[in-house]
DNA sequence: AATCCCACCTGAACGC
DNA sequence: TGCGTTCAGGTGGGAT
């Protein structure tokens, strides 16, 4: 579910609420995520009033002036902004962030790979610190994509994938992007010439914006109660779309593993 | 340093 | 209907 696109989406849909808001409570009904919540929340976020919402990666960084409120989706997880009345939390919603006593900012994650931390320097952390550059920046373009993939043997789908170099492309989208750049996704990094590098790069950009305005079309009713975020009903050209026809030549999408993820390509038109 | 595999979880879809 | 198997949008950690 949360690809770079919803994230962004989230971010989108619920800073305009929140921003300025005070963090009123927290309830903490899972602690148990990829890392344990620190338990110190309770403590220090009542009273906090949140300055910005910012988007490193997929991570979400809730700005306080006392620090900032890392969350990550994982694969399953999802935000949902709730008022009055606030609905029983479900199976998976594990933690409720109350805002001025009213709003509720709850997080579910039926697999709990995600993550909610805390830190005081957050783009220090040692889980942001790392993190390559980002997908829709300047900094990401064909110049540096052929820098990297020149130093790299691995697959172009694996340097897509490494999140060292870049972050947020995701499986979807990395499979995409090298579909309509014609690029098979089994080529060895460094095999790439400039010109597929420049055309890689903006297929990647190009993809990457078409679905942050999809998901921001189902998003849109956010504030429903029971609303389920959705997920864009986006024109796949080869994800999931295993033994079926090419949209560009007809020839059957192959799915194969790599990395242990699905990739899906045409062998006819990517080369 | 680069690359690859494992692990963490639950639920949905599928096959028998 | 029921049960076992397989697969899933992420990614840090550790082995090689």
């Amino acid at each position: 579910m949360p690809e770079l696109p919803e994230v962004e989406t989230t971010r989108l849909g619920i800073a305009s609420q929140l921003e300025t808001a005070t963090f009123t409570d927290v309830q903490i009904r899972q602690p148990k995520l990829r890392w344990p919540i620190p338990s110190q929340l309770k403590k220090i976020l009542p009273g906090q009033t949140l300055q910005r919402i910012e988007r490193r990666a997929k991570y979400l960084l809730f700005n306080t002036p006392a620090g900032s409120l890392i969350i990550h989706l994982g694969m399953s997880g999802y935000l949902q902004l709730l008022s009055s009345p606030i609905p029983e939390p479900t199976k998976h919603a594990h933690v409720d962030f109350i805002f001025d006593h009213t709003l509720c900012l709850r997080y579910t994650d039926p697999r709990r790979f995600g993550a909610i931390l805390w830190s005081t320097k957050p783009l220090q952390h040692r889980l942001l610190k790392p993190l390559g550059v980002e997908p829709l920046e300047r900094a990401f373009n064909s110049q540096m994509l052929y820098q990297q993939a020149m130093k790299h043997r691995c697959s172009i789908k694996a340097l897509l994938m490494n999140s060292h170099i870049v972050v947020g492309i995701g499986n979807i989208y990395a499979n995409e992007a090298l579909h309509l750049a014609q690029i098979s996704p089994l080529r060895s990094a460094n095999t790439l010439g400039e010109v597929e590098c420049q055309n890689l790069t903006k297929q990647i950009k190009l993809t990457l914006r078409r679905a942050i305005k999809a998901g921001g079309t189902t998003l849109k009713d956010f504030r429903q109660t029971n609303g389920k975020p959705g997920y864009f009903k986006q024109k796949l050209w080869v994800y999931g779309r295993a033994d079926q026809p090419c949209h560009h030549c007809q020839h059957p999408i192959h799915k194969i593993v790599q990395l242990q993820r699905a990739t899906y390509y045409c062998p006819a038109c990517q080369n």
